[in-house]
DNA sequence: ACCTGAACACCGTTCAAGT
DNA sequence: ACCTGAACACCGTTCAAGT
């Protein structure tokens, strides 16, 4: 078949987003390039590393150009787009947060978010704590919100808006305190 | 054997703090009870949900007396808990953050942390949104501090404090949202 | 109530060998 | 560079049958 790098992780997404993470086995992804399973493992070593490519590509597929703003606006437009992205798949926002958690990839956006967090002037250490607060607070209600996209998928039309203010009061409580702790320099 | 519900559990306990969640399979924990793996779906009706019984046993066996305080004090300490709880096992983040995103258990953290909120007087959406956050926070902040716990555990005596911090400094950037919020009723 | 024995339909990964 | 064929060492779950 003669398949690339690519093809197989753009086979891999197509995989995730119609049969679900629990479907997406080397088997199987195989079976839809007409390759042996064992092929795969000419392009990634395991399939944890494949999963973090797909990751990788799904957040890429999500990327939005740079916003301007204030560093609040920033923020609050990196979480937005983070939650996109992974909704924009099935299992999108376990497949990121998995990958994540291991540090095999989809760090892009934990950059994204220090770069925006950083305008605020407030101390790095303070910066860093209140980037992987933001990154966790999305992480963690989206997977939420996903699960409960999918298991009422009969019938929704479109999303519990409770879940995506949760996430919007969530984010702008972290914002008023980096706010509330950072001097303004000379007002 | 005639093993009960919660022989199986306790094993299950023993076998994931020793060998860790990629171990703990159904024939794995059935060998260790001496048992047929068929035997274990007798007292459970499939893994997850044996699993979901575990995360539960595995919060109820860090459970600590209900904390005095302020409504802040008594806030700090439910996400304390919570951390130290999950830390004392083996993969106990990972567990609890799976089983609760499922929705199949662990919902006793949830309540607690509801109600220390609730004490601030905030609007009910408000409290509801603020519990989800620090939970998702709590979750997020100790997985990766138990993922990176287990991954340089050659050697390392305690833990890295910057991963503690950084999740107590989320915890206070909530709080202060939620007071900056909360008109206090009669000064 | 609790368990056995046997089966079903799968997994990820390795490795020598092919083109 | 990319793939085959065959194997290894596993999975979760079901179900008739036993005590």
């Amino acid at each position: 078949m003669r398949n690339h790098r690519e093809d197989v992780v753009d086979q891999a997404l197509r995989v995730l987003d119609t049969y679900g993470l629990a479907d997406l086995t080397m088997r199987r992804l195989a079976k839809e390039l007409g390759v042996q399973p064992s092929a795969l493992y000419h392009h990634f070593p395991s399939k944890q590393l494949l999963l973090a490519a797909v990751a990788d590509e799904l957040l890429a597929r999500g990327a939005r150009p740079e916003p301007d703003g204030t560093w609040e606006e920033q923020s609050r437009a990196c979480c937005t787009q983070l939650r996109d992205a992974m909704l924009a798949y099935r299992d999108g926002a376990e497949v990121v947060a998995t990958v994540h958690a291991f540090g095999l990839g989809a760090q892009a956006p934990e950059r994204a978010l220090a770069d925006a967090v950083a305008g605020s002037g407030a101390a790095p250490d303070l910066v860093r704590a209140a980037t992987r607060t933001l990154l966790h607070l999305v992480f963690g209600h989206t997977l939420d919100e996903q699960t409960h996209l999918q298991a009422g998928s009969a019938g929704a039309i479109d999303d519990d808006p409770r879940d995506r203010s949760d996430l919007e009061v969530g984010v702008g409580l972290v914002l008023d305190g980096i706010r509330a702790r950072t001097a303004a320099p000379h007002p």
